[in-house]
DNA sequence: GTTTACGGTAAACATACGTTTGAATACGTC
DNA sequence: GACGTATTCAAACGTATGTTTACCGTAAAC
């Protein structure tokens, strides 16, 4: 959009509060190379892929604007470079945590566990506030409704395994449970799980009684809201709520 | 990113498979202005804000470039209109069904009817295919992730009235719940029901045992899922998972 | 028959974009 | 000090963007 009345500020603009000052100093010891890293997964996670310029990012990095293209390629590896050097850990800490689970006495492991496993990696590895905070959560939240052919790929490249894994735990814990059930009952943890990486926001504008940007405590309300859902009865044994005559 | 060959395709173009092929008769008989309201709905929701031009919607709905800000005003403004236009009526239907719960003779009414009244909404109502089908469902959720202070206005507007009506039904329903404990859970529909409308796309990466673009199918299992997780005990009674080590 | 209002059209405008170029600089090695 | 590689830099390229302009057709109103 570029309604806006064109950029009065030219020269002496010394009002435009960095976006990045509570992390400049730990900037200023990174290689070029590391800033545009950090500057870029900020950037995309706040405005997403396609509301940044590679201009904005240079800029914000205090970089030439051509180095990113020498280190990267070009935007859309950079994209894949930022999210491959954070999803992995997450994956592996997943499973590191699933293996953690299958070593308990109680086989199969408890429902809590997995859960906890599975979404522990998600909500707090990335929140270490000197390598950008909670933007990678955001960024992944993001991904989810990008430009599609190159988001599916990535996030499926990234978690389609460790996925899977849990889903097949999932359903040893829950053996009753249908495999369309079960993977019904997955989605909804993931929408649970990606609103909350995503949003901190939405729930604010309707209460201030929640915070989900706190990842721990994301985690300790999710954990048995979800335990329970996974648990309730199949649907054929539910009785149907008096909207049926709208449906039909 | 331009980086792709210039396209070579400019006399006799027959091989670019059209979008709207299905709707194409419909869009014949609207009119220039609910043309481009239609086809850019789609083009939203399949490709987000940012990604579509405003010579890409002309161009799909088979009008003139300039009659769009004749129309509108601004891309930014068709937006708007459209999710007005949308928003209103799956906010007006929750109403309506909020206070039909309300009539019947159990009160507080059950959880499963408010759950079902606040979802079927906005899970069914935009699904009409002549109408651009789940278009809007996969716009909503987008608008989620959008620039931001566009999309957190608009979804406000649109949405909080009815949303925190929904809130205060479901704390009667569940006098035993904290103000706390509802918002975060409140926060959980909200995850499940947007990531539902928004994907139809990761979960099958992983399984085709469940189909979320199928509102009626979502709304089925979503519904004794989500009572379940509202009928959770509190967080405090809850065992804590055996990963309380690495939370620190 | 002229006016008025409205919708449609082609062309242009100004700017922002991702990317590339070729020269300049830093830096470790011999 | 000189060489070769790796990085940084200012400038430009080509194209795509949202928006505006000025003109044309139609049809009801006066």
């Amino acid at each position: 959009m570029s309604s806006e009345p064109p950029r009065l500020v030219e020269a002496g603009e010394a009002q435009q509060e960095d976006r990045f000052a509570d992390i400049r100093p730990v900037l200023a010891g990174l290689t070029p190379r590391e800033r545009i890293l950090v500057v870029a997964e900020r950037m995309f996670a706040d405005e997403g892929l396609a509301a940044v310029s590679v201009r904005g990012i240079t800029a914000a990095a205090q970089v030439n604007l051509a180095s990113l293209h020498y280190h990267f390629g070009s935007k859309e590896n950079l994209l894949e470079a930022i999210f491959e050097a954070r999803a992995k850990p997450i994956a592996d800490e997943r499973m590191r945590m699933l293996a953690l689970c299958r070593e308990e006495p109680g086989r199969p492991p408890l429902l809590e566990q997995l859960l906890a496993a599975f979404l522990l990696p998600a909500l707090t590895l990335g929140v270490e506030p000197r390598f950008g905070g909670p933007a990678f959560a955001r960024l992944r939240a993001r991904l989810g409704s990008e430009t599609e052919k190159v988001s599916k790929r990535i996030l499926a490249k990234a978690f389609d395994e460790s996925s899977k894994a849990f889903m097949v735990a999932l359903g040893e814990a829950l053996p009753e449970l249908t495999p369309a059930e079960l993977a019904w009952r997955f989605h909804f943890l993931l929408g649970t799980m990606v609103y909350t990486m995503a949003y901190s926001g939405r729930i604010q504008s309707l209460t201030d009684a929640c915070d989900p940007s706190d990842g721990r405590a994301a985690l300790a309300h999710l954990v048995p809201f979800l335990a329970a859902g996974f648990r309730a009865p199949l649907v054929n044994d539910t009785a149907q709520p008096p909207t049926g005559d709208i449906l039909g």
